[in-house]
DNA sequence: TTGAAAGCGCTAACAT
DNA sequence: ATGTTAGCGCTTTCAA
């Protein structure tokens, strides 16, 4: 690795001193008054010497990497991958570079990734926590350390926030399904179900439900683990179609499930949306592009991650205030397609 | 933000010198002989403050930041999406972390971020480049920054390289069409062209054709840009159908393309694979659960990010000798699925 | 078995 | 209009 040039060299090359040169680099140099001809000089032998400051030298310095850190649970799901473009770009835009860390919802190593994040002096935080309380956020407003949850929140917490209106996404969902006569529903979730998401999604989904007399059986309340779906999914189906037990209706709690079901439900031949209608959490691309196209509901993924990045600009703004509690509810939408309906519709 | 603890803090509260406290907080204590009982006090003191070893600093003095790049020309591409994943989880085993930036295929913005990493002083690159030539990666290796070129690869590069035989990839997409007795075969491919990858691909599919004495009309040489493939692609195609001059057979060169013509066809009421067959160049797991199922060349994602991180891993063993050029060229596989057969399967 | 001091590259208060 | 100096928090000779 070629010896890199730093501000000393291309000082003592020049005469000069090194606040000289380090004011021209920041374009500081007019505000404190020095010459034109000097600025140029030393622009000269910048470029000479193809000089490129060390960052990291001044980021150690100023406190201050231009870096943030974004935590989810896996950022090849669809959704997260998403966000984190977004955010990306955003950052990109701010002058911002983001460090990416799957957590694959393990809550040890979530924390020992903020704290490796916190360590490592990134200046904010943007986090889809798979943790329990708010505690560990809690603390860190404590400590003044700039984040904002995204996706997943807690009740209770202290940190700003943005997430959807799953509760109303989830009773969207019934409600359509409702609309159309059909009785016999089933919901399929992932656990952990403590995850706000996925527990406001179930509450939203059953509690409509429930407005319209219809109950959700327990064999029709299907938990899979989030690492192991397609196994478990396609052994609880195949045993209800066994008992002759199917509904006629699927509700599933994010994109993941929708397809993984999707597949689950073709391998037993059971024709969607004729025999069973689904409906899924969170919308993706593909959804609209398949045979049967998937009804899904849509987050705001663009302005989850523009709100995201901006309460965490402004806390960077008021650097010594602690942040103030925002936590911002976006609504989702409904995209109907043809996974849900019933009869199904024709095509010429 | 309350004010950190540092070696300073923890050495004068017990008396004794940083040198000290540094040597055990590195477990060094016993290498330099320094008695259990000091190590122990220290320890306890570090334990009670709560220190953190400020790793900015550490890094700064080191010049050694254990974190490193990963430039993509998109990260919500289904394909870098997992590509980051398997790499984020190789680094994280390794202690380092990884950043991520997003090119859009624009060479400047590349060579931007790839500065500015360096500037920021990463340990080392992982690059799917969009650049024309090797120049840029040549002094790379001159200036000694390790790096390792994924994807997409250059003749006359002197990096060392992970990439998968996409020549032999599209050859084996063409000698299924043929087999199947297709002849009037379309090849659908994004702009620019120039990127490895892409070139690669053109040359097997269409070399496989002649040696079968079947040429590509230009009509049925349909290039879409990058950031418009589905405006520009219906328009082709609704184009053909209104000619009544449809292939018979459709080869989509990556796994955007592919949803995307599954998509236009769709809407032109043609059936796949019924009216044209069609098969892709890369893999997602979505294939699988569509309907049709699409037929497609599958990548070893996973050899990718784990032999691109053993080849930089590789060069921070042996510092100061440059890396030495190694092109690793992994095979792909063809996933036989409906979209591309004919006649069409019948099910039961 | 332990400590003093230098220094990584930069910025900023304080001279001059 | 420009320079001196101290110091961010850590590791690492070199001494004691």
């Amino acid at each position: 690795m070629a010896k890199k040039i730093s501000l000393a060299d291309i000082a003592s090359s020049l005469g000069v001193s090194k606040t000289l040169v380090s004011l021209v680099v920041n374009n500081k140099g007019d505000a404190h008054g020095i010459s034109k001809e000097t600025q140029k000089k030393v622009r000269e032998k910048i470029r000479e010497l193809k000089y490129q400051p060390n960052e990291l030298a001044r980021g150690f310095r100023m406190g201050k990497t231009n870096t943030i850190g974004l935590i989810v649970s896996d950022i090849s799901n669809r959704f997260y991958a998403k966000i984190a473009r977004n955010i990306e770009d955003y950052a990109w835009q701010h002058g911002y570079t983001v460090i990416i860390c799957s957590t694959d919802e393990q809550v040890e190593k979530e924390k020992e990734q903020i704290r490796l994040l916190m360590d490592r002096k990134v200046d904010g935080l943007i986090i889809s926590s798979s943790q329990e309380s708010p505690d560990f956020f809690n603390n860190l407003v404590e400590v003044g350390m700039p984040h904002v949850l995204i996706d997943r929140t807690f009740d209770q917490m202290k940190s700003p926030a943005v997430s959807v209106d799953n509760y109303a996404g989830a009773r969207l969902a019934a409600q359509h399904l409702l609309s159309q006569g059909l009785q016999k529903i089933a919901l399929v979730t992932i656990t952990p179900e403590h995850i706000s998401t996925i527990s406001r999604r179930i509450d939203g989904f059953t509690h409509e439900l429930a407005a319209n007399g219809i109950n959700l059986p327990p064999e029709w309340f299907i938990k899979v683990p989030f690492d192991n779906m397609e196994a478990v999914l396609s052994e609880r189906l195949t045993s209800l179609s066994e008992a002759n037990n199917l509904p006629e209706a699927i509700f599933t709690l994010n994109n993941n499930l929708t397809s993984v079901c999707l597949k689950c439900l073709r391998e037993l031949s059971v024709s969607v949306p004729r025999q069973i209608a689904l409906i899924g959490f969170d919308d993706v691309t593909f959804f609209s592009f398949t045979q049967p196209s998937v009804t899904a509901i849509a987050q705001p993924i663009d302005r989850i991650s523009e709100k995201a990045f901006e309460l965490l600009l402004q806390q960077f703004g008021k650097s010594q205030t602690a942040a103030k509690l925002q936590n911002t509810v976006l609504a989702v939408d409904i995209k109907i397609r043809e996974s849900s309906l019933k009869p199904i519709p024709t095509y010429t």
